[in-house]
RNA sequence: GGGUGGUUAGCUCAGCUGGGAGAGCGACGGCCUUACAAGCCGUAGGUCACAGGUUCGAUCCCUGUACCACCCACCA
């Protein structure tokens, strides 16, 4: 074995013979292993022509990890594997391919076009599934499932003519949120609301009489075109005469009324609203009450339409704002502009400014639907964890709109419906299903809607579309409803809510059990990454590393400003100046799920991975070593006997145990993977492997007892490396390989391996006690001789004083240990009378550890040290005899408390003594 | 405007339904001790954001305040 641990010479090497090998795939069907065994986690499908960001190695890591746990607990576990075809962002990034060739969709034509985005996702498919593949994900890929392969599509289509016979889905006219660029209507949820600096400004409207005029506040002046009132609140005393009155529209040949609303607030500005009933959702609700005319003064492409005067037609939006500010300023009508705030709607993709819209468009009737899926969470049939992620899904369903489906795309599920020339609708699974059902001959023409479903409407159906619904599969009865969805809270609205309503309206059960929510992956410093900030960490340059040079180019390619590119370079060198280790996948796994506490964001800090990197570097040195002492060795007899230390790691073996199932039950992978961390580092190899050598090395150290040891290395380091490995699946299979024979272990993978299930019976109270007790002597010399300033390699003579019956049988088994560990070179039992030399001191209970002074220690310095030590235990003793004298204290706290308080003052009083005795003699010298 | 989460060592975070705080990294000192210098040994760091309350006792429970982050919402 290399003498450092190289994850790049196994990985990829291990990862192959498990796929390979078909160790991803359930085992067995539901008649060998009955249905409540089976564990499912479906995918959360990631962008078909994507790649991995940090997002998703942590998500991956979590999913991978409950799988690899409960596949080695035996459970039938299907890990499904897919991706999304991402209607509009596949869409945007074709769209630019084009561009760049001087072409464009509508060039192209619909056929051609889709035809592209299909050569684009083959050429490109690939990658974020042998991304997954290096982070050792373990998913069935021969159940791989696209969005839009056949399957799926089919029941995307067979849900639509559901929903719609059911008029659970339909067809409206109302206003919706429009991207200009792309051409498309976006739902609420892919709309963003972000603060930006704008102008409010307060123009007069002059009245038609020419009686006077009213001021209106507005943050677009360019839709005064589309005007159809101006509203004030009823009660406002300032406007009552003005309510019934026409206004004489200005730059057009309009009048408008004058109307009274209570949703007008008369703080706001000056109590005057102009209302644009078909380019702004309230004013089209206003409308409504009002029985005021629509007017849609823009195109597709929010230029203004031939409803505008003359002057304005064909000008971009914003042109037109500029122009017609200048136009109104020019006929005196400007009162005044102040800067404002304001909210600026823009397309979570495109970035660009939502324009209310009014179009006609396909809509699912999500009140309907929600109700059960409602239900089905306050019911506990689906848990959030954490929790409180459950009042924000409520929220959000008890008062969800009507979902709007259609999007104005090409790339995408195309919707079921068909127009005759009448435009009568008729939805059906095909053209000819459609013209039987309704007895349409050939001579009726046919055309089927343009438009394209929205991509979470498929992802909506993910965990039964993917088990072959709506035919009736086998995989569904075993595996659905799945076990737990793992999930950023982002995309609770967007999939989680409406896979929870499509699955129960259309499987009358839940899609899964649990939900489980991560946080954020953020930078170091607590920002998100993002390209634009330079910020981005990719999971794979944390597994292979990267030069800074390749890295530099990587974060600011594309960049559009120069000033930026400058900024991020002077950046990222100041971050990386030697740019990123190779870290390996375990590392970056582990530094994931020790991130993992629940409910909050984590910050990926690279000195963290170091740390684990480190931490695998130290668990095939510990393999190493233990091989080195075994290999040559055989370990099958019986005849073997084991020591304290043997039977305490043991020990310490189940509690861990203990502790890693109860984290991973409560989704606490930060808890477990610490739990092992430190059983693994500051037990086994700080400690055991330590305790380990004296017998080893022993020249006359019973056979028995070294067969013991050797086979407690072996299989202790056995039982940890099938513990860590949900976590850390590619070093624990490399070691398990070489050590399994020696442990007694059989299989062809660590993979398929039980998972460690603590034995209560060998915690062994006992070598507990005995081993805390040789810990506790060895730390002291140590303190001594490090504060002290003793050289490591200095033999100690040491001397125990005041030592109970018991210290003394402690002392006789473990001498060996004592010397080994502590570099001493003989103990001297004192009894009572007998004389000790001036010694520096530690305590072990009742029992006084001496390390003489002669030679080796300043007095003043061992003065020092003992009044440090002292100043703690008065200050203990203080603290507790105060509680303790408190009359109230002790009469109201439990007596277990009280007792254990009662214990504790009494072992930090003799401690006191004895330091106060060792200073005194000290002193006196 | 409503809601959620956060505030603990220099940094990143734990702290198990209340018995006066822990880890990793970093810092400091000493070690090339035959598994590991990506290591070993030792040490020093905290009025647990602030103010009240409940309690014999509060980092933990309650109320309020401040700051940070995020989500939702129709203020032109």
């Amino acid at each position: 074995m290399d003498k450092t641990y190289q994850p790049q010479a196994i990985e990829s090497r291990l990862y192959q013979q498990w796929e390979e090998n078909g160790y991803f795939a359930p085992a067995g069907s539901a008649a060998t292993r009955g249905e409540d065994s089976a564990y499912c986690i479906m995918i959360p499908p990631p962008n078909v022509t994507g790649s991995l960001h940090m997002g998703h190695g942590f998500q991956e890591t979590i999913m991978d990890t409950l799988i690899r746990y409960h596949r080695m607990q035996g459970y039938n576990t299907l890990w499904q594997p897919g991706t999304d075809h991402a209607g509009i962002a596949t869409q945007m990034v074709v769209e630019r391919q084009l561009e760049a060739a001087s072409t464009s969709r509508k060039e192209l034509g619909r056929d051609k076009f889709i035809e592209k985005v299909w050569e684009w996702k083959e050429q490109s498919g690939g990658t974020i599934t042998r991304q997954l593949r290096r982070m050792g994900a373990s998913p069935d890929w021969s159940r791989e499932r696209f969005t839009m392969d056949d399957g799926l599509s089919n029941a995307v289509q067979e849900v639509f003519v559901r929903l719609y016979e059911e008029a659970l889905i339909y067809r409206g006219t109302r206003l919706v949120n429009w991207d200009p660029k792309l051409h498309t209507a976006v739902s609420d949820l892919e709309v963003e609301q972000e603060e930006e600096n704008g102008s409010l400004w307060h123009y007069k409207y002059p009245l038609a009489d020419g009686s006077g005029h009213l001021t209106v506040a507005t943050t677009r002046p360019e839709t005064m075109l589309g005007d159809m009132a101006v509203a004030v609140h009823p009660d406002d005393e300032r406007y009552k005469s003005f309510i019934g009155k026409d206004i004489a529209l200005p730059l057009t040949e309009r009048t408008i009324p004058v109307i009274a609303d209570d949703y007008v607030d008369m703080e706001f500005g000056t109590g005057c609203v102009k209302i644009t009933p078909a380019h702004d959702f309230n004013d089209y609700e206003m409308g409504q009450r009002h029985n005021l005319p629509l007017m849609n003064i823009f195109t597709e492409d929010a230029t203004l339409n031939d409803n505008a005067p003359q002057q304005y037609r064909g000008m971009d939006r914003f042109a037109a704002r500029k122009q017609i500010v200048k136009d109104l300023e020019a006929l005196d009508l400007l009162e005044k502009v102040e800067p404002h705030k304001l909210k600026v709607p823009r397309g979570d993709r495109t970035k660009e400014v939502i324009e209310p819209f009014l179009t006609e468009q396909w809509y699912v009737d999500a009140k309907t639907l929600a109700k059960p899926a409602i239900a089905a969470v306050e019911n506990g049939d689906i848990n959030f964890v954490p929790k409180q992620w459950e009042n924000t899904y409520f929220a959000w369903m008890r008062d969800i709109q009507d979902w709007c489906i259609s999007r104005q795309l090409w790339w995408g599920h195309r919707i079921p419906a068909w127009y005759d020339s009448e435009n009568t609708i008729y939805v059906g699974r095909s053209e000819a299903e459609v013209r039987e059902k309704n007895n349409l001959g050939a001579d009726i023409e046919l055309r089927q809607d343009e438009d394209v479903l929205d991509t979470w409407f498929s992802s909506a159906l993910w965990t039964f579309s993917t088990l072959g619904w709506p035919d009736d599969t086998p995989e569904q009865k075993i595996f659905h409803p799945s076990s737990v969805l793992v999930t950023g809270f982002d995309i609770i609205f967007f999939w989680v809510a409406r896979m929870i309503m499509m699955t129960l309206h259309f499987k009358q059960e839940v899609p899964f059990h649990t939900v489980y929510v991560h946080g954020l992956v953020r930078d170091s410093h607590g920002q998100k990454m993002s390209k634009s900030k330079g910020n981005v960490l990719d999971p794979i340059d944390l597994i292979d590393g990267i030069e800074l040079d390749p890295l530099i180019e990587k974060r600011t390619s594309g960049m559009m400003q120069p000033q930026q590119k400058e900024k991020i370079t002077k950046q990222t060198k100041k971050e990386f100046p030697d740019g990123i280790n190779a870290y390996g996948t375990d590392a970056l796994r582990f530094t994931y799920l020790s991130l993992a506490s629940t409910g909050r964001d984590i910050k990926f800090d690279v000195g963290r991975i170091e740390g684990f990197r480190n931490f695998c570097n130290k668990i095939w040195n510990a393999a190493r070593y233990v091989l080195m002492n075994s290999e040559e060795f055989d370990l099958s007899g019986d005849n073997y006997e084991l020591s304290l230390a043997d039977r305490w790691i043991i020990s310490r073996l189940q509690e861990t145990e203990t502790a890693v199932a109860d984290a991973v039950a409560q989704y606490r992978f930060d808890l477990a993977s610490q739990a092992i961390y430190e059983f693994f580092w500051n037990e086994y190899c700080d400690w055991y492997l330590e305790l380990s050598k004296p017998v080893l090395w022993a020249e006359d150290a019973s056979p028995e007892l070294q067969l013991g040891t050797r086979r407690t290395l072996v299989r202790v380091l056995e039982a940890a490396l099938r513990l860590l490995h949900p976590m850390m699946p590619f070093i624990t299979e490399e070691i398990w390989q070489r050590i399994k024979g020696l442990a007694g272990a059989e299989g062809e993978t660590i993979m398929l391996q039980a998972f460690p299930c603590a034995d209560n019976s060998k915690v062994d109270a006992e070598a507990i006690d005995a081993i805390e007790w040789l810990k506790r002597i060895i730390i002291g010399v140590r303190n001594i001789r490090g504060e002290m300033d003793i050289s490591p390699k200095k033999h100690l003579a040491v001397f125990f004083k005041n030592g109970s019956p018991e210290d003394q049988s402690r002392l006789d088994d473990n001498e060996p240990f004592l010397k080994k560990l502590a570099n001493i070179e003989s103990i001297t039992w004192l009894n009572e009378g007998d004389e000790a030399p001036m010694s520096a001191t530690a305590l072990a209970g009742e029992m006084e550890v001496l390390v003489p002074m002669a030679g080796l220690i300043d007095t003043e310095a061992e003065k020092a040290r003992i009044n440090k030590e002292i100043d703690k235990q008065g200050k203990e003793v203080k603290r507790l005899s105060g509680k303790l004298g408190n009359e109230k204290f002790v009469s109201n706290a439990p007596t277990d408390v009280v007792e254990k308080e009662k214990a504790k003052l009494a072992e930090a009083e003799s401690a006191l003594q004895k330091l106060q005795e060792q200073l005194d003699k000290l002193s006196a010298l």
